[in-house]
Formats: structure tokens, C-alpha cells, sequence
DNA sequence: CCCACTTTCTTCGATATCGAAGTAGCTCAG
DNA sequence: CTGAGCTACTTCGATATCGAAGAAAGTGGG
């Protein structure tokens, strides 16, 4: 007759990994400010974090400045990371353009720039390119001596994380099974994150807005239509193709081909191009996704109703997911989420279609990290991988 | 210029966990018999492992028997789980029928039971009258002396992991909110698990025939359709609904209103009771979901048909999934699994409609535990928790 | 201002883990 | 059967972590 009912291990979000690097991400995402703190968070003995956090600024990583707010007794010695800790470059790649940044060690961009490329020239002109640019907005930015510790890249097609190669990516012609995680690591000598961008706009929703939840699914609605998906607080990857919603068979009247060689798939009917195409039947031209959203503000009919029709189809296919997978929230991103009457649709319809159980605590939302989600969330992977520089900095 | 590529922390299976329960895991599932093997999977020096496996066989957890296989070198002292070291007690509940486990701590099944017992006259009278039982099946198997380290129970229905509690259950009556975890745990006078009966088979299917894979769906095709969802090696929860794919909407020709209130959910029309009142309605009447596997197996051909029709629609839905989730596996079981052309169907409708990147790799498989992988399942998860009562048996 | 109480951080002895070196026991080739 | 080479395990000193106690610094009430 012991103990009864103590089934669940409640166990401290970050008491799986240890070493040093565990204290560097406490910092680096804000979660602690003080030893105190640090020790709190990592279960750690306060003594040992001492030990540590006085290595860490001898390392030259963390920096002590200030005090922070009393709780009641003596007030923390503030920790923060320092400006020479380091930075990630993150590049963000769309069909047509690429989204830059240097970011500290947390993911926040310290400096941010567009640079308009094609894709479609292969991926050696435009990763030079990329890492170029990255490298010139850093100097720009007075961070040119700030040692880089990683390189993160986003892409618009499917990522084998066990590679770092893209594979069969539908809209970038002459990046099959080209090896970018090795490309780039060798071009900038840092360690490379290469990562599908609706991957990254996850992680960085997830790490953002929603840190406390641990089941999450992401929807990035633009040209085309992504997904990523946080299972148990971290990005679900699968074998590289995991987060693929587009190609689910939907019920429609017309019968349209997607480029995948089936018919009536989600995204050949409800994605940014698809309305696009809906609307140019109306005499209506649109360029880019955006424009859509601007159309349905200005209260155009058929674009209202075009959105309608395609928030129903995403929201039929999601009520299976839904209940399937059982999220905390479902996020809806991308430049197609600022049209209210797509989003309100897909609301409708999960709450409507789904099981009670699966929508009793689900949250919907719209993106709340915003545009540079992808940005945050490369610096979020990349720190979760520092474990090696890390100690390395550590060594010497 | 530091090192370049090394991305990937690989990072041993089972370097998260430590303490000595780990040690006890590593032995009991079968993984190390050696103080060697057990340094080598826990990450521990071997002089550490040495130290904590004197505790542990001082405590009367392991003992040391004969020595095992030569690897070229001095033979390993082979250590084994003490037969006093404890079993679990593990009740799969049916709707008119309960499976009764003594197993070890490895979740083997030491002694078998049937029970025949009616779900539906409430938790109560069901769980005392199957505590009882498991109790008696212990003591007839002269393990009435060894301590009970916990009790597994399996439901059909969805049970809330935070509260151990059944959620919204459609099939048993008085069951509703029902703190099954507390009072089996009460009544039992040991940590109790409840879950779910596809979960659990999904856990036991993982351990016993996948252990090497991270990424697994487990379906169970019975009188209803559930499903297990394994992610990243630990079985995917959500908040108690996860792995619900019976009442997604289905494409058919004719429309049947679900139980749940919505038209053409898959159970309706794909289920093993579904396709017994599609035979129902030839004049062939079948009373359980394993008489239409006997049927198929002798060739009626309505039998055979409905099977299909069932299968197409299951596949149908899985595709979805499968794009979505990009699992390793997919295996398939409950009691209609053995009609191979509803197998069959299933897997061919995956590899024709689902990406070529979701099923290059995609192994489809029918259930390899079988009958008991639902015991092996609670065994599993029941030793996962087994911490806190390992520590305190080593403390005294 | 004094004093009880809180929180933060450090000091220091007890303990656990590590890892290198040593011992035990086995295989295999010649 | 002998010795080189391998694996399994143990011994033992070095090191890291812990935790209790103490020092530092602050809050708030009388």
C-alpha cells in the first residue's frame, strides 16, 4: 500500500539536457535572468550553475550587467548573453525572394534585409548568393567580428532531415538530392540547418507565441500551402516529408489536376495560386498572394467568395488532422492568413466538423510571430544545436 | 573554420534517461544482459554501472546467472530481472469481455485469462470484479508473493491522460467522467495506468516488433476502427483524443449517420460492425468481427466485397494521414487484420494516392504481437513509469 | 532605525561519477 | 599449449556535482 496515483513523471520542461548549453538556451530565450533562476529551470544545484555561469562569462558567452527587480529579498545579478557570443545567419528562401537575417543567439533579428533571387538558377549561384548577402549585411551592421555559429536556411519544398538534401521539391527545378546542408556548412565553415520553411515557421510560432504548448500544427497559407507540425515541444519531421497537407483528395464539383499527377488535390483547389486562378476566370488579375488579402479588405465579391470556397476545403481537411492529431492550437500563417473571411471559414468548420473531445481546448489563431517566424525559427533549431560549440568555447 | 556537417547530435536512444531505472529497462526489455551492454546503452562509466548493479541485485531487482555468449573475449556474468523483482498487472477491457495479463516487468505475459464481464454495468462492479480476477490469476500462478508494481488497464474509449479519466466514451454507458485511474490505483493499493485500448496496442506493437523505428501508426480494425499513434519512440497522446480517425467524412454513394451525429463518418461505413450489417443486409448475419475474417478466408463473395469496399475507405483515409504524419510504419491489427483483402486494399490505395516521398520508405504491415500486443503495451508504458518505485525500493 | 524574513549567491565538506589502469577470463592462431 | 589480443569487470585517484550552512543584499513592519 504505497504511494497511489503518482502516474505521471511531471518532470521540468528542460530538465532533459544538461551541460552547459542547457544555461546558454535558458538565457538566450529569456527564461532566466539570474543564477537563480538558471538553477530553478535546470535542476541544477545553485552552486553548480554558479560554477558554470562563472565559466560561461569567462568564456566570454554571458556578461553580467546590472540587477534585476527584488522578490522579496536580495536582488539577481542579471545575466545576459553577450554581444560577442555570437550570431546566426538565417535566410529564409522563396520562390522568387529571399528573407535575411543576422540574429542573436535567441532567434531575434538584429538586422533584416530582402533580396530578390530566382530560384530556379540552381542552387550553387543561389546559395553563394544567399551566403553572400548574409554575410555582407552582418559587416553592415557593425557585426562582422561577432563570431557566426550557425547558418540556417529555409526552403520552400521537402527536406530530408537525415541528409540535409532537398528531395523531389516540385517548384525548384535543379535542387533534387543537391546536398544544401553540406553547401553551405562548407561555404560559411559553421555548422548549416537546412529546413523546410512551413518547418520553420513552426518552430518559430511555437517558440514565439505558444511556449507552453506542446502539440501544435502550423498552416502557412501563401503561394502554395505548408505545414509543420510541433509534437511534445519539438518540430515533427518524420522522414522529411512530414507536415504535408496539399495532396489530400478533396470533394469538389470540377475536377482539377494537381501537378502531382492526381486529381483534386487541396492545393490544386484552396491555395494562393488556385484563387489566383479562380479570380483571373472573373477577369480578375492577381500577382501575388497578398494582393488577394487586400481584395477581400476592399470587400470585392469574388474574392470573398473564392477565399470562402477554398477556407472550406483547408477546414474539411483539417478536421481530420484535427482529430487525429489532437493539438493544442492550430496556427494559421502565411501572407493568405490576413484574409478574416478564409480564416473565419476554416474556423467554422473545424469547430463545426470535429469531434468535441479534439475542439474542447483547441485553440485557432492567427500567426502571431508574424513575417519573420521563419527567421525566429531557425535561431531556435540552431540554438538547440549549439551543444557543440558550446562546450568547445567552453574547452579552451 | 571549425568543423563543418556535424548537425545531427545523433545522440543514443537512451542517453535522456538516467538512474537506475534506466539500468532496470535496459535489462527488462531484453536490450542489455551484461554489466558491458548496460554501459555501453546508458552513457554510465562502467565502473558506475558496476556500483548501481551491485545496489540493484543487493535490492533483489537483478540477479547474476551463469555467464553469456563470448564476444571474443571473457564471457559476460548474464544478469536477469529477480523473479521477486515484481510483475505488472495488465486488464484489456472489450465491450463484453476482459484479457487478463500477469506480466513481468518487461511486460511479458506470465499468466493469461479470459473474463467474460459486460462493460456496460458501470466502472465499478467492471473494475473491482477484474482487480479481483487479476489478483486470482496471480495467486493460481504461485506469483502471489511477488509485489505488484502496478496495474495497466486498457479501455475502448478515449481516457484523458491527465486525469486518467474516460472522456465522452460512445460505447460505455456510466463510464462518463469516470476517475478510473484513482480508483484502481485505490483499489489496487499501486500506481495505476489506464489508456486507451489502441493506444496501448500501438506502445506493445512499437516495443515488440519495432523497436528501431521512431514513427508509427497502429490501426485497429475490430468492431470499431481506433488508432495508435507512436511519435518519436513515445506514444503521441494530444490531450486525450489523438489517433481518432473514425470519424473523419468518407466519399460514398450512400450516406449512414454516425453515432456522432455527422453523416458518413468512416466508422459507419468501413467498420467492422458497418461491414456486419452490410453482410446483414445479403442475409449473412455475423456476430463478431472475426467471423468475417472466416468468411473471407472461405471465399463468400459478399464477404470478400464488403471487405474491399471497407478497405478502399480506410485507405482513403489513412492517405491523408500517412502525407501528413509520414510515419515509418503503418500496421495494421485488431481482429479483422487477418482478411487479407482488406489488407491489401489498404496498401494499395496508400502507394497509389499518397506522395512517393511519404511511402518510399514506408513499410505496411499487419500486426506482428498480435493478440497480446495490448499487454505488451501496458507492460511498457507501465515500466516507463517505474521510477519512482524503483528509487524508493533501492533507498531502504 | 531595528529586526525578522526573503531571496540570491558563495563556501565547503560529503558523495557520486568518471576514466585510466589493472585484473580476470576467454578465443584463436600457430 | 602458449601467447597475443580481445572483452568483461574492478580498483582507485581525480573531478564534478550536490546540498547544507553561511554570507550578502534587499523588503517591510513596527
Amino acid at each position: 500500500m504505497d504511494e497511489v496515483g503518482l502516474c505521471y513523471s511531471s518532470g521540468v520542461r528542460n530538465s532533459r539536457d544538461d551541460g552547459p548549453a542547457a544555461l546558454v538556451r535558458l538565457v538566450a530565450t529569456g527564461q532566466a535572468e539570474s543564477r537563480a533562476e538558471l538553477a530553478r529551470l535546470s535542476g541544477l544545484a545553485a552552486s553548480s550553475v554558479s560554477l558554470r555561469v562563472e565559466q560561461l562569462i569567462g568564456a566570454g558567452l554571458f556578461t553580467e550587467e546590472g540587477a534585476g527587480a527584488s522578490r522579496g529579498g536580495r536582488r539577481p545579478r542579471r545575466l545576459r548573453l553577450a554581444r560577442e557570443a555570437g550570431v546566426f545567419l538565417v535566410a529564409d528562401l522563396g520562390a522568387h525572394h529571399a528573407r535575411l537575417a543576422v540574429a542573436d543567439l535567441a532567434g531575434t533579428p538584429l538586422a533584416l534585409d530582402d533580396l530578390a533571387c530566382d530560384i530556379s538558377v540552381g542552387p550553387e549561384e543561389t546559395l553563394t548568393a544567399v551566403i553572400g548577402s548574409l554575410r555582407a549585411l552582418a559587416r553592415a551592421h557593425g557585426l562582422g567580428e561577432v563570431p557566426v555559429r550557425g547558418v540556417g536556411v529555409g526552403l520552400p519544398g521537402p527536406v530530408d532531415p537525415a541528409t540535409g538534401q532537398v528531395v523531389s521539391p516540385s517548384r525548384m527545378p535543379g535542387w533534387n538530392d543537391f546536398p544544401v546542408r553540406d553547401f553551405v556548412g562548407a561555404h560559411a565553415g559553421v555548422p548549416a540547418l537546412v529546413e523546410n520553411d512551413a518547418n520553420l515557421m513552426a518552430a518559430g510560432e511555437h517558440r514565439h507565441s505558444w511556449p507552453a504548448l506542446d502539440n501544435l500544427m502550423v498552416i502557412k497559407l501563401g503561394t502554395g500551402i505548408g505545414c509543420g507540425v510541433i509534437v511534445d515541444g519539438r518540430l515533427h519531421r518524420g522522414r522529411g516529408a512530414a507536415g504535408d497537407i496539399s495532396h489530400v483528395r478533396v470533394l469538389t464539383e470540377a475536377t482539377v489536376d494537381c501537378a502531382c499527377g492526381h486529381p483534386d488535390c487541396l492545393e490544386a483547389h484552396a491555395s494562393g495560386a488556385a484563387v489566383a486562378a479562380a479570380l483571373s476566370g472573373h477577369g480578375i488579375e492577381v500577382e501575388r498572394p497578398s494582393r488577394i488579402v487586400d481584395l477581400v479588405a476592399d470587400g470585392v465579391p469574388q474574392a470573398t467568395s473564392a477565399v470562402r470556397t477554398a477556407g472550406r476545403l483547408i477546414g474539411e481537411v483539417l478536421t481530420g488532422l484535427v482529430n487525429f492529431f489532437n493539438p493544442d492550437a492550430l496556427v494559421i500563417g502565411g501572407s493568405l492568413s490576413g484574409a478574416e473571411p478564409l480564416v473565419a471559414t476554416i474556423r467554422g468548420v473545424i469547430y463545426e466538423r470535429c469531434l468535441p473531445l479534439a475542439t474542447r481546448n483547441l485553440e485557432i489563431a492567427t500567426s502571431r510571430a508574424g513575417r519573420d517566424a521563419s527567421i525566429l525559427g531557425a535561431g531556435h533549431l540552431l540554438l538547440e544545436r549549439s551543444d557543440t560549440w558550446i562546450d568547445h568555447t567552453l574547452a579552451r
